[in-house]
DNA sequence: GCCAACGTTGGC
DNA sequence: GCCAACGTTGGC
């Protein structure tokens, strides 16, 4: 099983956005990243857990539990989709480029992980979100950190 | 709102 | 294939 740090701005979709959608489940739509794609395609699997992070936001941090909940990665809808945002003319639909997973809502963190105290916290401070410049928005996270991350923020 | 860091684009 | 210019991300 895998553990996945997946990172959405709470002004787009928040986690509670998640909480209301229908069977707390959403396509992760609008990925425009290559390497985020990749682990989508190739590494996600069902199953594995998802720490939801809201970015660009107030008080950026981890805010809940999530899971991916589709058996595999399918192509992004909106990539076709001349209204979208996340229009793009460039993908091909007969091989379309962006793909999207299926996330569920597991649940809530009994209060956030604040990016503050991930950078200031000896071991979450090697997190990749932690790192300067780390834009990337699907990353991997390493068992020993969701464990501190567990044990001390879901208790 | 600012701006550093990054990824992508496109001319050459 | 190089790299400058550009657009985006996202913390602050």
């Amino acid at each position: 099983m895998n553990i996945w740090l997946m990172k959405s701005e709470p002004d787009v979709y928040s986690f509670d956005d998640l909480k209301k959608a229908d069977k707390r489940t959403s396509m992760w739509e609008g990925v425009r990243n290559y390497q985020a794609r990749n682990f989508m395609r190739d590494d996600m699997c069902k199953g594995d857990v998802v720490l939801f992070y809201h970015s660009n936001c107030k008080e950026p941090g981890i805010v809940g539990l999530a899971e991916i909940s589709s058996s595999k990665a399918y192509p992004d809808p909106t990539q076709f989709d001349k209204k979208s945002n996340y229009f793009d003319p460039k993908s091909d639909p007969e091989n379309p480029r962006w793909l999207v997973v299926d996330v569920r809502y597991r649940k809530a963190v009994k209060r956030p992980v604040t990016l503050k105290e991930i950078k200031a916290h000896p071991e979450l401070g090697k997190m990749k979100v932690a790192q300067r410049g780390m834009r990337l928005s699907i990353q991997p996270v390493d068992k020993a950190h969701y464990d501190i991350i567990q044990k001390e923020f879901w208790g």
